[in-house]
DNA sequence: GCTAGACTAGACAGGTCGGTCTAATCAGGC
DNA sequence: GCCTGATTAGACCGACCTGTCTAGTCTAGC
């Protein structure tokens, strides 16, 4: 019984964690139940998944759960974390190739159109996991923390390519964004992004014309 | 013990209904079921409102509920088809003053901002139930049938305002729709529905203008 | 007055929820 | 060997869930 038990969720060993430093074998409790956590709550959501699909899923001991996170809310907390960092890592790493503002820009929304056609995508995360959960909670203050990242990424980038109120633009990026997220996950219509990126498109050539003949 | 208990959510005596016809007093049971349904599940959730809560804010028996609606999720799909009426006929009236389709087009924006000032906006309707519900039930059906008419309304007038690809066209606009409704709950920030509106409109004269050149 | 149907209050069933707790097992350092 | 700390399985708690059922009350039409 050195395996515990089944399925494992483990897709690999992951970068870090407290007792699994390298590749090895067994991911920790604590791995073990946030990829268990992620999986399960993303596709049925945090509220209808209780907390025994959770460790039965992660192969995990009740109080190790209670043990590592402390309280359901708190592993919800760190599975949003996690889809926080997942998601702008993968957008930074596809904006690299780009070299012009513009071009992150819409990159951007290349990154959605991926996100979107994946076999499982339901739709944002955080989205879902604030309407879900009440005002003033973790998942409300997890989704202030991505959004607002998210924008300052666009603002700061709105800013690079010339954009006069850059700010103010990102806004209708985000516009956007959001709309994609509801609209590919509601319609179940993956091509959404592809139309996302060509609004986006004409949003900042339109503009940067207001920018260009402003100046 | 004629007015029941207390509270009674009901606003005014509604339009129509099988044993209340014009002004009275009492509403149906049905009918205080349906405003508390409205007001509960909007407030705090469909899948976190319990029938029991439901039945006390209405002042009305749990057999009652039984009788009229058959299920949980029939009361649900009663909610959210009441909450489609009433939106569409809101925007309808407001488009109403408007001459051209391009003006009405930017007027659904305006009931967006309208409705988003609402002291207790909390999102769309549709985007939550969906978020809490399995795919596949009435929560997904009712708002299959919201999108499909709001969509078919913008394309319409798309089409009217002389655009080429109105049907594609009505998908850029249904994604400044949906980013608005996520935005205003998220960021808890009702302007961004202005944002909304400048962004259809920068949206409308580059697809009039690409239109007009290719004729 | 009488009857039919809508309505009432509330117990009840069977299940799930988040969370606590006990007791046993395991692995590694001394 | 022995101890420590992490982990295990699973019973248990009180609360809540949807839905059913019994039994009694109110009211409108005849």
């Amino acid at each position: 019984m050195v395996a515990t038990k089944k399925d494992a969720v483990n897709d690999a060993a992951n970068t870090a964690g407290p007792a699994n430093t390298a590749s090895s074998a067994k991911p920790s409790a604590r791995e073990r139940l946030l990829a268990a956590a992620d999986e399960l709550f993303y596709r049925e959501g945090v509220h209808t998944v209780g907390i025994d699909r959770v460790i039965e899923h992660a192969g995990v001991a009740k109080a190790s759960l209670y043990n590592t996170f402390g309280s359901k809310e708190a592993l919800i907390r760190a599975y949003l974390d996690k889809r926080h960092t997942s998601v702008l890592d993968r957008i930074a790493v596809h904006l690299e190739r780009y070299d012009s503002p513009r071009e992150k820009l819409l990159g951007i929304f290349e990154v959605q159109s991926a996100m979107f056609s994946a076999p499982r995508y339901r739709g944002c995360a955080f989205i879902a996991a604030t309407a879900e959960s009440e005002s003033g909670g973790q998942a409300e203050a997890a989704s202030d923390a991505f959004r607002a990242e998210l924008r300052a990424l666009m603002a700061d980038l709105a800013a690079q390519a010339g954009i006069a109120d850059a700010q103010g633009f990102a806004r209708k990026l985000h516009l956007l964004y959001d709309g994609g997220s509801v609209s590919a996950r509601m319609d179940r219509d993956p091509s959404i992004a592809i139309v996302a990126r060509e609004a986006a498109a004409t949003l900042i050539d339109a503009a940067l014309a207001a920018s260009a003949a402003a100046a």
